[in-house]
DNA sequence: GTCTATAATCGGATAGAC
DNA sequence: GTCTATCCGATTATAGAC
């Protein structure tokens, strides 16, 4: 007999309605029962296999995020043993994990907005477990970024972090979506490797730029 | 006899409350009910006053955004007409408004949140007024920034302004947010002016960074 | 592990008295 | 303009048969 998994995977299908519906929607935007007609399983399925519905939003965001976490520090590890190195690969071994799984055909495409969409979630939603990783991850960049820039305040370093991580969150949002109501069309959002070139670009030029005049440090 | 305004306005409690809510919990995660409970007024008022609570969201925004928007093109208006303007101004005459209702003690703080949470909401969510709104302004933006940076194609100007709007919307969702546990209490979000000149020191950098190689334009 | 059935609550919206 | 009362559909979650 089989192990188990014999069936066509309802906690699998489960998760990959979820992940789209809540990338589309938010979390508090989805209804289980929306879940449930998408995935085409019974109500009591979700509850079974997952305990609660922000349960399984963490489930769905760790699936997802936990790889790509563990691939940006693998990156950052591989370029500090080959001496130090330039802001653009710093930014290159953050972003490209995330922008990549945009590439990925299994439902990568959804979640990569789905994570944009995680910085607007409210704040105790993403649970502790998520916080954690994200604060690994943000610590080890933090450091590598102010080697990389020395002559910034560290304030000056994180503050520029958080304009990358926003502009990587909204980026990831509009990958694939329909922009052409506000740019014409203009901007390929379906370039997804441009995209992550251009960001790169545009954050490493952004790290470079002068301390602005009057600011304070803490 | 008084014109109508004796009563301690209860419209305005209304937008008061759901300005604050919503910028906290998204359009989604919030309830007439508890908009209700928090302005302490009557369920029926709110759909008195205003007709759903879609309208009521219309509402929230416009009253802060359209002033916004018509300063931002009242600004780059002036700029123009002096001469071609640089991109520090450009971006200033962008990104000072929105931030400077974070100076607002009425709720201007809470506004700064609900404004970066907008571009995370369902598209189909802000209405047709709010949508021609933005659009009138981008289309504005990007013509000036594509004058103020000739040698950028369009699409590249676009896609610059997307990463901008991003950490935009990123910046003012921190702004007065508890962000210690990310970042370790080394970021002053409440340092509202800061943030303005960091992020307009950023952007510039980004806006000036070389095309880069192999990406592909329409 | 999967289902039906249902509990218990909450959601937006409206009617009609005052 | 403001209130009470209520409609009615949708929601999360659970109990219990198979």
């Amino acid at each position: 007999m089989n192990t188990g998994v014999s069936k066509p995977d309802t906690k699998q299908r489960i998760l990959d309605s979820a992940e789209r519906l809540f990338a589309e929607y938010g979390f508090a935007g989805v209804s289980l029962r929306a879940i449930i007609a998408d995935a085409k399983v019974n109500l009591a399925a979700i509850h079974y296999h997952y305990h609660s519905k922000e349960a399984l939003f963490d489930a769905v965001i760790l699936r997802r995020l936990e790889p790509i976490n563990r691939e940006r520090l693998e990156l950052l590890d591989a370029l500090e043993q080959a001496g130090q190195p330039t802001l653009e690969q710093i930014l290159e071994a953050f972003l490209a994990p995330a922008f990549r799984v945009g590439a990925d055909p299994n439902g990568g495409q959804t979640f990569v907005r789905l994570i944009g969409r995680l910085f607007s979630e409210e704040m105790s939603l993403f649970s502790h477990v998520i916080k954690q990783h994200f604060g690994v991850v943000l610590e080890r960049f933090a450091r590598a970024l102010q080697a990389a820039a020395p002559e910034l305040p560290t304030s000056e370093v994180l503050w520029r972090m958080l304009f990358m991580a926003g502009a990587l969150g909204h980026a990831l949002r509009s990958c694939g979506q329909n922009l052409e109501s506000l740019h014409g069309g203009l901007c390929d959002t379906s370039d997804v490797e441009g995209a992550l070139r251009r960001l790169i670009g545009f954050a490493a030029a952004g790290f470079r730029a002068p301390v602005p005049a009057g600011v304070t440090h803490v």
